[in-house]
RNA sequence: CGGGGCAUAGCGCAGUCUGGUAGCGCGGAAGUUUUGGGUACUUCAGGUCGCAGGUUCGAAUCCUGCUGCCCCGACCA
């Protein structure tokens, strides 16, 4: 870690917009705390017109906004402002999994089929799988995920109960040749997943990982701005009540979905919630309300436990699944662990998804209008967009560079619209990206001394100072 | 994987039926104009008409094959 520290030193930009609850190594892959951006230097591909190919209205805006660009059916690149959202998501989701003590690793996406050979799933996956060969004819596979890498990465090392339990997480690419992908990149064949496993001696401290990952999510979902209501979900062969979904609702979801009205107002598990506790509390609250999607939902049940006032029924998105699988993958991958009775039995395993890549377009799904994206501020590409309404002339041009100098040093992310547009054109670009805030800078504002500070959300306009809004950006 | 459709300039489209020297809007460049919600005008640049065969004096247009993409359904994070 030397070598870091060397690094925040000689870059002392890297370590001054750290804020409290962020660690070095947070640092990671976004490596950027702060980077306000001018639009002249950027690159922001806006399209005016809709390209034909976009159906539901996140996939039109993420096009338009210049946040993706598909380059093969169900494959997209992330252009700079799409990728800025992305890189925000996975990053609530890392300090979220590292809070409930996860352990962060890295697989690689292409895999030998051997391994899957053990547990027989290169023979039932089916042609969802792209497999591939290598120079010397090796049959490979690019992951769909990843359970059976992690089981033998697991089994390599570890032998005994006293290493228990461990929950190791990854944030990486898979692809799932999808039949028909469709809605941009919420049902990508190449997607962005976090999948963690957990690894248990006996069920109960297995239920016991589950109930953190479950309470993670809760968080998760919440920081990002979103309602997720864990619902029940088909578990497969193991049955039991341990496998939810987690939807958000959105009239454009892509699956009916059954609630009780009071699942929405649960209260969210706090920063400082103790993972190491009786999480069983958090769960049940949540888990003992009628919740489910249509391919599980029992009507009567339904109609039996949820009063009629209170039965919501409307479409939602999955964005994240917690699964127990018991010793699916670790029995005939022979992944064995000694207890204290010196016995050796396969571990009990979970598996736990975040649709990484999908969540941006289900957040914008979640939250739009007819001029474009509204990003909650924990995701926004920039939490601020400063429009010149005249740039060329002295005096905006001045106020405009002190602005972005002042916010730059508050750390506020801002995106300075430099051009020389009309201002229509700014205010329509703007409210199209959705950043959280405007600053208007005009001529007219700063005869009287003032810029226009503008809430995308509420589109609430107010005039003040330039100091006056500056400090309430860079406030809380 | 069943059903339907599309492929012409960066994007959205016309032209295909009825074969004859490839067009419109937006966007881009230059300029004039305008200046608080996508300003107006002038000029310019930009296309192997998805690919490969075939028919024909001549193919974006007709025929055959292929590829890519989209929509509905089944399936899925």
């Amino acid at each position: 870690m030397v070598w870091l520290n060397a690094l925040g030193a000689s870059m002392p930009f890297l370590a001054r917009g750290l804020k409290f609850g962020q660690t070095r190594r947070s640092l990671a892959p976004p490596d950027r705390v702060c980077s306000p951006m001018r639009l002249s230097r950027y690159f922001l591909p806006i399209l005016r017109e809709t390209p034909k190919e976009a159906e539901i209205v996140s996939h039109r805006l993420m096009l338009r906004a210049g946040m993706i660009r598909q380059e093969a059916a169900g494959i997209y690149a992330w252009l700079p402002l799409g990728l800025r959202v992305l890189q925000k998501v996975a990053q609530i989701v890392r300090e979220e999994m590292d809070r409930a003590g996860a352990i962060e690793l890295l697989m690689p996406t292409l895999q030998l089929a051997d391994l899957w050979r053990e547990t027989g799933r290169y023979e039932a996956y089916g042609p969802e799988m792209l497999r591939i060969k290598d120079r010397h004819e090796r049959d490979l596979l690019y992951g769909p995920t990843n359970e059976d890498m992690i089981t033998g990465i697991f089994r390599a090392y570890v032998r005994s109960y006293r290493e228990l339990p461990k929950i190791l997480y990854h944030i990486q690419w898979k692809f799932r040749d999808e039949q028909r992908p469709r809605f941009g990149v919420m049902r990508g064949r190449e997607f962005l997943m976090k999948d963690a496993y957990s690894f248990d001696v006996d069920e109960a401290s297995a239920r016991l990982s589950y109930n953190k990952m479950f309470v993670a999510y809760l968080r998760i979902f919440s920081r990002m701005g979103l309602k997720a209501i864990p619902m029940r979900a088909e578990t497969g062969p193991i049955g039991g009540d341990l496998s939810h979904e987690f939807i958000i609702l959105a009239e454009t979801g892509e699956s009916a979905v059954f609630c009780h009205a009071d699942v929405l107002d649960l209260p969210i598990p706090p920063e400082n919630t103790d993972y190491d506790g009786d999480l069983s509390p958090i769960v049940h609250a949540r888990t003992k309300l009628y919740a489910a999607t249509g391919d599980v939902h029992d009507q009567a049940r339904f109609e039996r436990e949820t009063p009629a006032e209170k039965r919501i029924q409307t479409r939602g998105i999955e964005v994240g699944q917690v699964f127990y699988f018991g010793e699916k993958y670790s029995k005939p991958m022979r992944a064995l662990i000694a207890g204290p009775d010196g016995v050796e039995r396969p571990f009990q395993g979970g598996s736990y998804g975040v649709g990484v890549s999908r969540l941006p377009g289900a957040l914008i799904e979640a939250s739009h209008d007819e001029n474009g994206i509204i990003w909650p501020e924990a995701v926004a590409p920039f939490k601020v967009g400063l429009a010149n309404l005249k740039f060329g002339d002295g005096t905006t041009d001045a106020a405009c560079a002190a602005i972005y100098a002042a916010l730059e040093k508050a750390g506020v992310d801002v995106l300075y619209d430099d051009s020389d547009e009309r201002p229509g054109a700014k205010f329509a670009k703007l409210d199209l990206i959705g950043l959280p805030y405007q600053i208007i800078v005009g001529p007219k504002g700063l005869a009287s001394g003032t810029v226009e500070l503008k809430t995308r959300a509420t589109g609430a306009r107010e005039n003040l100072a330039a100091g006056a809004a500056i400090a309430r950006l860079a406030g809380v």
